[in-house]
RNA sequence: GGGAGCAUAGCUCAGUUGGGAGAGCAUCUGCCUUACAAGCAGAGGGUCACAGGUUCGAGCCCUGUUGUUCCCACCA
């Protein structure tokens, strides 16, 4: 790679762009630097540099508000995948535009113990090792996991890297940790003197494979095939009921049967008892609303300790709670003889024998949703058990406020949809795990007296009975109790730092749609109830990243593609951009090698711009002189003007795949294209003055085009700032400021004359490739401009020179001055006539003008009737009718060139 | 059962105050033109799912229909 700090035409670069060693070299410059710290605001905050020392925070404009994003907290035991790509795209393309925007910038980064799935994965490891959590006991097992930690925690933090994300590791925070692990106590404990945390037996989720409670969110649902048996429960006087299950096994802990009150069939029967099958258990018959009789039979079954909604109805009516289960799903010791067997075998046996005693009156297929646990897929059993909860209603309902306020705002607003639906409905949160790894629970229950104290940090005596037998409790909290706490105990709550300070509440929280109720709104009611303010004003809801067949990766489809795989194969700047090009807000996205590969594409055409800017620029950059402008610098100037007006709004609408399409587009179809192109009639020229301002205006856009462009693709924008002289440069790109519109360099007329000349280049050039004229042969270009337009097109006579293979330009006043055999093009500024009569077809030549003519009418006429109508010319917009009789002049003269055209060949 | 998204060129998708349909890829044609063949120039290709409505004007707003995807929900 060449010296950087010797400019100029004696260096080389490469041809292509060489993304991997620039890549590292970069990052770490900017980590070891400090750019990725915030700048102290000096107005914000008295005192010198608050945030961290050797900060420079006097360059910066004050009274700027602090922009803080928390970055969602990976698992420590994850891989980096897509769906972390496209999210530190979104987060790291909105820090680096607010760093640049001058805004003390703050991007906290961290990760997640991750509970429940990094037991499973370290009882994984254990296994192979031949050892169990009874083997290791508590403290082993946790010595064991925090070995883990160690060796995997960097893992994924590493990757984050290689992506570019300019957090500021040196806040890094780990939810587990010592801060975190206080901030989650004083929750605790602050819940539980509020009420709002409570301890009851209640009817949970089990998973029997994790043998742990989860929350009702943890739980996903899925639509299985079964069948519902029905069973007759015989009564006295030879009276029975039908009942009708999907669980059979579960009869074993039946305690009741109910009917809806108002059924006929049942109604002598409330009150009296039926007999359970094969337990021969007389249960009582009771009359409950939920009941519907017009599904199955109208009569169901109570098991109580097995169904959510058996629960609650024999809370209504006290009925007995007889628990036929172990932890691990098999039968326990009140299933009689089918004690120990697994759910589905005591299933089976049990059908067999009801069928046996002609009790099984009928078996129907059936398909029901049935739950599994969110980490290991195993069934989840509904179970009543002794668990902590969250008394969600009084939390919810400010946080329900707050959105509904705007003081949160989700973007896209539908988003607010599920979250207002979820919160409205929501459920007591069972918050304890049966698991070692996590936040033990602040609860202490004296051996002695039986009390139970909450407290901060553990008791050194009953403070009921003075007793010193104090036994903590053993479970842990749920991994999204810690979680919820992020955007303020990562800040150093609950001290009151500076920190917390300055960056609370935060500005946006990036993710995607599926985690809206894990973590979103936990976090919100979180902030509210503990800091007293939303945590963020924002959340930006982005898609899912898929496969090319719109298929969701996963390990076990096969169909996941490696993030950094592609980034040592195509760069990280080229996967950045692939992941948000022309990607809606909040829908999902499909990636396909095809994609990264025209990001990367992109990303070599910038390069070699800038390689080719360089080799002219002779080791500096020139100003702008608006005095010397030509029409083409004009129009590039104007187009650069319009796309920092669009790419600023876009950021700050959150709408980074407009913005980025739009920055494509600019660099690829405006610069390159017409503006190089352009710059080498003059470069290459003998002008001096004219070989400056080239320069200049080659370099005041690329400039600006690098600085837009560097929260997309980081890297290579700011290895070509450093490589190039641009004017005004200090120090690297991450700390440069964000472009401005400059009204000094703003000529709409001047632009539009230039899109005109733009038309007349690419007819010219469709006219010659249509008769096969080689690209080598040039030929005289005669213009017959409309009105208005001679003079910019004589001043536009280098453009054709250079970009329609012109000879030479000849302007005429009338049709008749043009050679006669000569094909023709009508655009809106004028008349193209070249001289290539002898690969004239006359006929073909007839065809295209009747086409073009046809064209014109058409349009013709369907401007008149707009203009004709009434409603149009009273209720439009006026700018807009001058635009349209503006066009219907245009239109006129073009079909007036057609037919004089025509008339000549005849 | 409730809610949401999507339906636009062969494919993948953009298109927010409603004002003459766009990109990338693919296809076809011609080019190694002194930054780039990971490139340049050009061309073809669309009753914007369907049916109504509002409006001077609808891909965009409203209603309904069809197809599709997802989320939520305790009907045994």
């Amino acid at each position: 790679m060449a010296d950087e700090r010797d400019g100029g035409l004696a260096i080389d670069l490469e041809k292509t762009y060489q993304p991997a060693s620039i890549e590292t070299e970069l990052y770490e410059k900017w980590e070891n630097e400090g750019k990725f710290k915030p700048q102290a605001n000096p107005e914000r905050v008295s005192g010198a540099a608050p945030f961290n020392s050797g900060a420079s925070g006097a360059e910066h404009p004050s009274k700027r508000k602090a922009f803080t994003i928390v970055m969602p907290p990976p698992n420590i035991t994850g891989q980096l995948h897509l769906g972390h790509a496209m999210d530190v795209v979104f987060q790291d393309a909105l820090t680096r535009f607010h760093r640049m925007l001058g805004d003390p910038t703050l991007w906290l980064p961290g990760t997640d113990h991750a509970s429940i799935a990094t037991e499973v994965k370290i009882l994984d490891a254990m296994r192979e090792e031949g050892q169990t959590k009874e083997s290791l006991g508590r403290d082993g097992f946790l010595e064991r996991a925090w070995i883990w930690k160690e060796q995997y925690g960097g893992r994924i933090v590493r990757q984050l890297r290689k992506l570019g994300a300019s957090c500021d590791w040196s806040r890094e925070r780990f939810t587990l940790d010592e801060g975190c692990s206080a901030a989650v106590t004083e929750t605790f404990v602050r819940l539980y003197e509020k009420g709002l945390i409570y301890r009851a037996n209640r009817i949970i989720n089990w998973c029997p494979d994790c043998r742990t409670a989860l929350s009702d969110a943890e739980v996903e649902y899925e639509e299985q095939a079964s069948h519902l048996w029905h069973i007759r429960y015989s009564g006295a006087d030879g009276k029975c009921v039908v009942v009708a299950t999907t669980r059979p096994e579960t009869m074993l802990g039946d305690t009741g049967v109910a009917v809806h009150p108002g059924d006929k069939r049942y109604v002598d029967l409330i009150g009296k008892t039926v007999t359970l099958p094969i337990v021969n258990r007389e249960l009582p018959v009771i009359a409950d609303e939920y009941v519907d009789p017009a599904f199955g039979t109208g009569a169901v079954k109570m098991t109580p300790a097995h169904d959510p909604n058996d629960f609650e109805i024999a809370q209504r009516h006290g009925l007995r709670i007889l628990n036929v289960m172990n932890d691990d799903g098999t039968m326990n010791e009140n299933a009689g003889e089918y004690a120990g067997l697994p759910a589905l075998e005591a299933r089976a046996k049990i059908v067999a024998e009801l069928e046996r005693l002609g009790l099984l009156v009928k078996v129907e297929p059936y398909t029901h949703n049935v739950g599994g646990c969110y980490r290991c897929g195993h069934t989840v059993e509904p179970l009543v058990s002794d668990q902590w909860f969250v008394s969600m209603k009084p939390l919810a309902e400010p946080a329900l406020e707050a959105v509904r306020a705007g003081r949160t705002k989700f973007e896209p607003d539908r988003f607010a949809r599920t979250y207002y639906h979820w919160m409205e409905n929501i459920r007591d949160w069972c918050v304890s795990r049966q698991l070692w790894w996590g936040h033990r629970i602040p609860a202490y229950y004296c051996g002695a007296c039986g009390d139970m104290t909450v407290a901060r940090t553990r008791p050194d005596a009953c403070p009921k009975c003075g007793s010193n037998a104090l036994r903590q409790d053993e479970d842990v909290l749920d991994t999204w109790f810690s979680s919820a706490l992020w955007p303020f105990s990562t800040l150093g709550w609950p001290n009151d730092t500076d920190d917390l300070r300055t960056f609370y509440p935060t500005s946006v929280l990036v993710t995607s749609y599926d985690i809206i109720f894990f973590w979103v709104a936990r976090m919100i009611f979180s902030g509210i109830e503990h800091m007293g303010e939303t945590p963020f004003h924002t959340v930006l809801i982005h898609g899912l990243v898929r496969d090319a067949q719109g298929r969701k990766m996963s390990k076990s489809a096969g169909n996941g593609i490696d993030p950094l795989e592609l980034i040592d194969k195509y760069g990280a700047d080229a996967l950045r951009f692939s992941l948000v090009m022309g990607v809606a807000p909040g829908n999902d996205t499909r990636l396909s090698i095809e994609k990264v590969e025209a990001a990367r594409n992109f990303a070599n055409k910038l390069w070699n711009a800038a390689r080719f800017v360089r080799m002219n620029l002779d080791g500096d950059a020139p100003n702008i002189n608006p005095e010397r402008l030509d029409l083409a610098d004009k129009w590039i100037l104007t187009r650069y003007q319009e796309t920092v007006r669009s790419a600023t709004r876009h950021l700050n609408e959150y709408d980074l795949g407009l913005a980025s399409q739009e920055l494509y587009d600019f660099i690829w179809n405006a610069y390159c294209d017409w503006t190089i192109e352009l710059s080498k009639g003059a470069l290459f020229g003998d002008d001096a003055d004219a070989r400056e301002k080239a320069r200049a205006v080659l370099a005041h856009v690329l400039d600006g085009a690098l600085k837009l462009l560097h929260p997309f693709m980081p890297f290579i924008t700011e290895k070509l700032y450093g490589l190039l002289p641009l004017p005004a440069k200090r120090g690297m790109l991450i700390e440069a400021r964000w472009p401005e519109v400059d009204p000094a360099l703003d000529f709409p007329e001047e632009a539009r004359q230039m899109e005109g000349v733009i038309e007349i280049v690419r007819a010219v050039r469709a006219l010659r490739l249509e008769r096969s004229v080689s690209p080598g042969k040039r030929a005289r270009l005669y213009l017959l401009p409309q009105p208005g337009w001679s003079e910019p097109l004589r001043q536009a006579a280098g453009v054709f020179e250079r970009l329609a293979y012109a000879q030479d330009v000849v302007m005429l006043d009338n049709l008749d001055d043009a050679p006669r055999q000569s094909a023709k093009a009508v655009c809106p500024a004028a008349d193209a006539i070249l001289p290539l009569g002898e690969l004239l077809d006359l006929a073909k030549e007839r065809a295209r003008l009747a086409k073009a003519r046809e064209n014109a009418e058409r349009e013709l006429s369907r401007g008149e009737s707009k203009l004709a109508n009434e409603g149009f010319l009273k209720k439009a917009p006026p700018e807009l009718i001058e635009e349209e009789r503006r066009k219907l002049d245009t239109r006129r003269a073009m079909l007036e060139s057609i037919k004089a055209q025509e008339a000549q060949l005849e």
